[in-house]
DNA sequence: GTCTATATAGCGATAGAC
DNA sequence: GTCTATCGCTATATAGAC
């Protein structure tokens, strides 16, 4: 392998380190020395990568990014909207022992970047802005009246639904929501 | 007034201050020093009321456990089950404002507690949970089935559009989506 | 009870050798 | 590119005069 992936590969497990920890300890709990400690990087190596800790955030933010443009990719291939719409729920359903415990990824950086009013909330809400633009689309494509009213119902719930599950402790009514959300969907028009 | 009348007017006004200032800006962002300027406290009195940090972050739990339990009270004097969980809803709505500009605080506070595995995590799923069997008690005696999921499906929407409405800064999301819910209370049963 | 001054520790960030 | 050592700052918590 050249130098440069060599690099590539310790800047992605600094990412993929930091995008772990955020989810388990939050933002503001989760060091860089965690993180370095994680990815196996010398603390100080760290900061040939990432100019600033902000960017390391930001990073884990792009990488949070790609992943839900990959999966709605994936659901856009279903054939029908309602289809479409029940997949991504069942995201949280299939993940509710990790959400139980550690709360939905997005919804745990949203609600603590939303405190700091810097340029990294600004990108942050891109990730739940994209959730719902999506859902948004498939009730336009039902032709139901109110799709962006429907798409915002939609996520609040699984995204409430995970709050409580992690308040709680409880990953059976992350699963028990997620079919309540889908009964909605299929009872729809 | 006597000293310890005086005493416990500071200490209300300590805990007075870091609720604020934990709505804002959340648990981890705020310090003592901030804590004791907004209370217009010397930073070093404040450990004469508080042993430690984590026991203010306790006064401000049970401060909003006080709050919950007065606003639950009020609530039970309303005569219809229906009546009693539209006003709870309500409560988002009337403050749709620091809704998007903050979050809702009992939200933020669980997502927040929920990284921390300690005491004070366990004592703070108290807020929610009291919501949810609360709620659980309203849909029982309407003589619903699963009262207990049709509660979380509840408090999860609000929640959920809790966070949608700060992550977009969008009050109307909150009075939108808390007329919704309401409209689905109104046609139940 | 109240205050100032300070001890102590941890974290982000940098310097500089290799 | 990688590492060790460390600076500078901030935050919790304490000491001790008043």
């Amino acid at each position: 392998m050249t130098n440069s992936r060599r690099s590539e590969d310790k800047r992605s497990r600094l990412v993929a380190a930091a995008t772990e920890l955020v989810q388990r300890q939050g933002v503001q709990r989760t060091t860089l020395a965690d993180i370095a400690d994680t990815a196996d990087v010398a603390l100080g190596n760290v900061y040939y990568y990432f100019k600033t800790r902000e960017d390391i955030v930001h990073a884990v933010i792009e990488h949070h990014e790609a992943e839900i443009d990959a999966l709605l990719a994936r659901l856009d291939e279903r054939k029908s909207p309602k289809a479409r719409l029940k997949g991504l729920a069942e995201q949280w359903s299939n993940s509710a022992d990790m959400v139980a415990h550690d709360g939905c990824p997005l919804g745990g950086l949203n609600y603590e970047l939303n405190k700091c009013h810097d340029g990294v909330t600004d990108h942050a809400q891109n990730l739940l802005g994209k959730l719902v633009a999506w859902a948004e689309s498939q009730f336009r494509e039902l032709g139901l009246r109110d799709p962006r009213g429907l798409a915002v119902h939609y996520i609040a719930g699984v995204e409430g639904a995970a709050l409580l599950s992690n308040t709680f402790g409880d990953a059976p009514l992350m699963k028990a929501e997620v079919r309540r959300l889908e009964r909605w969907i299929d009872d729809l028009a």
